[in-house]
DNA sequence: TCAATTAGTGAATACCCTTCACTATGAAGT
DNA sequence: ACTTCATAGTGAAGGGTATTCACTAATTGA
């Protein structure tokens, strides 16, 4: 009951934390971190404003300035000024910044059939499954006051 | 099959990312942040030297000399000459210290409670064993593996 | 036109973490 | 003992993520 509960915890923490750290030392070795390799990936769907790259990462655009900065830095990324307002810089992937995104892609599918490659199909349906109400008990219970109000979904 | 190890994959992210955040919030109001709240962890059982807490967080000896500075400085632990090595720091618990142990251990059971508290028990086996196959799987390709017990609560 | 709002950034700060250089102490080896 | 080597801890410097506050510049709206 509550033991297994308790272990199941104890498994998330250690399934996050190696996974997370594995992806740390292979990005570390693209010259990424993890604050910038999920701005990348945002990126990949088209150019966006700092501003609204703040909003999607739930951090402030203080902070986005910074890393935008780092990855124009690097170049992974290009600022260029919004063609209808002039305060607003449109980010975009420069090819360098291409490349990362589908050298991510890879890796996540690597990571993916890493983890759960060894798992049959009826034993992972049913692991999703559970993950699911897991989730969704951990999504009710969420204390997210990040984004104020959301625009769309 | 490739589109159900992605989402469970996309599961285990999202599952720690809330965790962790309603953590590191809890945590925050209590004046603690996840590195001492570790470190607290590990002086739970018994007073270390700062060498020690370093091999078992997996950190360089001088993170823990900032991160004991700051529990000293917050009344949580306190620093006394090892009485058998004059180099080194025995860092123990403070009484308010062993309140803050305390009370991560009432939040875990809250946490555990939460997540895990609706699951029948069979399927909550289940996802535990499967579980521990992705684990079996992370752990065998983790470039080094983790630092003694990880503990969030 | 004028006021309010919005986008972005400089300055300052908090926190985690590292490497390198250095002091003090401990433990051997000769 | 004396010298050498290893160990415990910390100062200094720096990289990275993140915040708040104050400010400029541009947009929007009345």
């Amino acid at each position: 009951m509550t033991e297994l509960g308790r272990r199941a915890f104890h498994q998330l923490h250690e399934a996050a934390a190696l996974l997370t750290e594995d992806t740390r030392v292979s990005m570390a070795r693209r010259g990424l971190t993890a604050a910038r390799a999920n701005l990348l990936w945002l990126l990949s769907g088209g150019p966006r404003t700092q501003r609204d790259l703040a909003e999607a990462l739930g951090v402030t655009p203080r902070n986005i300035t910074g890393l935008v900065d780092a990855l124009v830095a690097d170049g992974f990324v290009a600022r260029a000024t919004h063609p209808e307002d002039r305060r607003a810089h449109l980010v975009s992937l420069s090819p360098t910044g291409q490349d990362a995104v589908a050298w991510m892609v890879e890796s996540e599918q690597r990571a993916v059939d890493l983890v759960y490659g060894a798992i049959p199909a009826p034993e992972l349906a049913a692991y999703v499954e559970t993950t699911e109400a897991v989730l969704a008990a951990l999504r009710a219970h969420a204390i997210r006051p990040l984004p104020e109000e959301e625009h769309d979904a």
